[in-house]
DNA sequence: CCTATTTTGTGAAGGCTTTCACATAGATAA
DNA sequence: TTATCTATGTGAAAGCCTTCACAAAATAGG
């Protein structure tokens, strides 16, 4: 059953071929809701804007999903990424600052749709502790690591300033969760074994801004 | 004084040393209210989990900022970095769909820090059509083309649902802008030289749940 | 001034990722 | 059943990025 998990592959999938598994999975949906019931490596490379020869080297990591002549079966083939992925379940999830972003998040339908369910809100302002957003009431958070030790919750979206990002992360550490989503634009120190995504979104206007400004352009005459 | 521009340089810098540069450029920061003059390749590799090595690799693509023995100058290889990036002036940016995420991005510090200033809003929602923003009347979707068309605003940020994003990306090229900051989970077509950026924050969760699942932690036994 | 020390800048090596190209296998049609 | 067509799965090649390792340059301390 087990048979594409990378521990027992004992293979080295790159973080790369990760993402665009995600990528697969969103091109697989818009495929279903076309009423396909099978797509080739072609086509789901046309809609993530990939090469054909990328999508079938990706899958084929975890197997032979692919009937040669027909293509792969969608329904089938987005069950098996989903498992992969680990998203054929949901997270629990906790999310620290309910700010501007933060409160957003909580609101937010797309991780909701995936399976991705905020369950516990923290804050340290006294204004907003106590108070409810979407039906969950804000905690202290001072009692961030007896609340989550042993709880349901498995990630933890940080959304506090960079000044206090690392105390909070040290907290969550210590609760023992493995899985941090951060929003605050710092390099969190963690152990080996606890997992750290970040999203700087001003890197990416930054990226624009670079772009831009040195005419980057992908067709530009030599 | 374009020294260290791509365009003239005619060499091809990696979409992770951009990146990176932004790193750095944050890095900076931090020394720079330590009070430190200088600092070394080793010490910004260690803020930002990098090594030095790689730091120096980087910034030797743009020119020779350091001085052997000593280090490089805080303060003016700050200033230098970020005139690589274009982030040395204020980028004028529009934000369409002022839903949840959007409105979120109105009020978020860290663009305005960075000199990146939100200042027109766009929706189709005739509720919040007229409403205002953080100092700023939402507009008619309607009319995107034309105020967008030789304005100063040079950015857009999409924040409208995925089943919408195609349609706004194709009047903001139209309106002859190139750079689309995009929050909607799907590919976006564009003219080559239009650059578009992902922020797919249910991916990185995505990356998380992957990583859990799989036990793929970094120190693990082999 | 000389020596020891520090740290940059950079070719070259190594490693990783993507692309190529084709044998293979199943589908389809007559 | 046979021929043709289509599209996968995958070694090998190519390309790209990171790390290594060291000469060179500057400092620091006698």
């Amino acid at each position: 059953m087990d048979e594409f998990r990378e521990t027992e592959l004992k293979k080295r999938i790159s973080e790369s071929t990760i993402r665009r598994l995600s990528l697969y999975h969103r091109a697989l949906e818009i495929v279903e809701e076309n009423g396909s019931e099978t797509v080739s490596s072609k086509e789901l490379a046309k809609i993530e804007k990939l090469t054909p020869a990328q999508v079938r080297k990706d899958l084929s990591f975890f197997g032979s999903f692919g009937t040669r002549g027909l293509g792969y079966p969608v329904k089938d083939l987005k069950a098996k990424i989903a498992r992969i992925l680990g998203i054929d379940r949901v997270w629990n999830i906790a999310l620290v600052g309910v700010g501007n972003i933060g409160s957003a998040l909580v609101s937010y339908k797309e991780f909701a749709r995936q399976g991705f369910k905020i369950v516990k809100l923290f804050d340290n302002d006294q204004r907003k502790i106590g108070s409810n957003h979407k039906g969950i009431v804000v905690s202290d958070i001072k009692n961030i690591v007896s609340e989550l030790s042993g709880s349901e919750i498995e990630m933890v979206v940080v959304c506090v300033p960079g000044s206090v990002a690392q105390f909070v992360v040290n907290d969550i550490v210590k609760a023992g969760l493995r899985a941090i989503l951060n929003f605050a634009p710092v390099n969190l120190k963690v152990p080996d074994d606890v997992f750290v995504r970040n999203e700087n979104m001003a890197m990416e206007l930054e990226y624009l801004s670079y772009a831009l400004v040195n005419n980057h352009s992908k067709n530009r005459v030599k």
